[in-house]
RNA sequence: GUGGAUGUAGUUCAGCGGUAGAGCACCAGAUUGUGGAUCUGGUAGUCGCGGGUUCAAAUCCCGUCAUCCACCCCA
């Protein structure tokens, strides 16, 4: 008979239904919407690209678990794994025709061949957010600032944004002797958070000995306040410097502008990834230390440098939106899925379905969201459709209300109804309780 | 990629060699123009997929696919 093809996806891969691409699209505008406020404009790239220019020269780190094939031309292709590296590569092309500083921002999907857990997939969204052209504290900061109002305005409870600096630890690891094994030591350091001070030590020691692992936890163990832990650092890497003077800048321009509160200076984030140079950030929440990074990044001062001969300075971050996603689900914090649709206009009788329609294009006209329900089922099927969308508010219309023109409304939270309303007044009490309900939510 | 756990109705799970079960959800009726309660009745499954052992497999074995957890790496 029918041999039905099986309507499975790929491992790390996923569909979206409405209630969570709903989610995900409120989130994505948030976002865009904060980054515009702050002068950052959008771009795309190409979702493919030469593996040359995604894997660098060398090509050969394998690492990455970069998706890669042959395409029909031959061409040695793959798709991006992050959005900086085609970014560098954009502005390398670019760089003429746009301007400098330049403030990108970009939403799009990247893909990793690696092993799934929960908020961890293959195929995910990223956001990206880079300033490009300048190499100064006002750029650090302003990334660190963008970060915590696109936080604040997700009303996401509770984030701690961790920053360090690549080039502190650099001049420490000289200093100790230790720069040889920099990746090494600061793939340990990099798990304090995760397995505290004794297992960081019992790596440092298998790699560096125990006396200069004795030091490293010493420098990466933050002190009571940010300050003594910039002196602390900044005395343990040989004096101050360009670097720590930088540090040191944004963090007062943190306590001025009302971040002290979430921003900490923490030793311990180095980030894996080998570009970085100079700051480098890091987002927590305390309470689920398991979901892993939900926002991070850094400065790379070289990264362009692969492509172009022109110095682009750069420092950026990233948001992990299905993380992030994941992280908001498990503490509850999702906003509430809508349909997206305001009103219903239930339908009593089909020979009335023009006149419903009339009624809805009248509420589409006064900017409100609504739609014709396109079949006389029982009222309570009706009813519990709109439930399942979310829609607020039911506009009847049966026979003898549409022969004298008027109509009845109900709040379908409340089940409170109205009747014998001309069309005018069911759209003015509507906007009513649409109002009240905006008013609610940012209420709560 | 390495190690481990788990896949049974729309969903949450029970059954762990002998005829596939429960709660919730869903559908119908009590209620032919106003859904959250109650009652009555009903639908519900290739037991992830493929192979093997057995008189007999959801159950035991092997493979495979997927999810979750740890490692690795990171968003």
């Amino acid at each position: 008979m029918s041999d039905i093809i099986q309507p499975r996806v790929l491992k790390g891969f996923r569909d979206s239904l409405p209630s969570n691409e709903i989610r995900r699209k409120h989130i994505q505008s948030v976002l865009e919407h904060t980054f515009e406020l702050y002068g950052f404009v959008p771009i795309d790239t190409p979702v493919l690209e030469y593996t040359e220019v995604l894997l660098g020269k060398g090509g050969g780190d394998t690492d990455k678990q970069i998706y890669r094939f042959t395409d029909n031309g031959g061409r040695d292709i793959a798709m991006r794994f992050d959005l900086t590296v085609p970014f560098a590569r954009f502005m390398a092309g670019h760089a003429p025709e746009l301007y400098l500083p330049f403030k990108r921002y970009h939403i799009a999907k990247v893909f990793r061949g690696e092993n799934t857990q929960r908020g961890r997939y293959r195929e995910f969204m990223q956001c990206d957010f880079d300033i490009v052209g300048v190499d100064s504290a006002a750029a650090d900061f302003e990334i660190l600032l963008l970060k915590a109002r696109c936080f604040e305005h997700l009303e996401v409870p509770d984030v701690r944004f961790h920053v360090a600096h690549r080039g502190v630890f650099n001049r420490f690891l000289n200093k100790l002797g230790a720069a040889d094994r920099s990746v090494e030591i600061m793939r340990a350091v990099d798990k304090r958070g995760k397995i505290g001070d004794e297992e960081v030590r019992n790596l440092l020691v298998e790699t560096v000995g125990s006396s200069a692992a004795d030091e490293l936890l010493a420098y990466i163990r933050p002190e009571t306040t940010n300050a003594a832990t910039l002196t602390a650092i900044t005395r343990l890497a040989g004096g101050d410097g360009e670097d720590t003077q930088r540090l040191g800048t944004v963090l007062e321009w943190s306590d001025k502008l009302g971040l002290s509160d979430r921003v900490v200076l923490d030793p311990s984030i180095t980030r894996g990834l080998d570009y970085y140079t100079g700051i480098v950030y890091e987002s927590f929440f305390p309470q689920l230390p398991q979901i892993g990074s939900v926002c991070s990044g850094g400065r790379y001062n070289d990264l362009a440098s692969l492509y172009t001969k022109q110095h682009l300075p750069g420092v950026g971050s990233s948001i992990g939106l299905d993380r992030l996603m994941a992280a908001l689900e498990e503490i509850e914090k999702l906003p509430h899925a809508r349909s997206g649709v305001d009103i219903l206009v239930l339908c009593m009788e089909e020979r009335l379905i023009g006149r419903y329609h009339e009624i809805a294009e009248y509420l589409r006209s006064a900017g409100m969201r609504a739609e014709v329900y396109p079949d006389a089922k029982k009222l309570s099927a009706q009813f519990a459709y709109a439930e399942k969308r979310g829609i607020p508010i039911g506009i009847i219309c049966g026979s003898i209300e549409a022969d004298s023109g008027v109509m009845n409304i109900k709040n379908l939270e409340t089940r409170e109804s109205e009747e014998q309303l001309s069309l005018e007044e069911a759209a003015g009490k509507a906007r009513a309780i649409l109002q009240r309900k905006s008013h609610q939510n940012y209420g709560a």
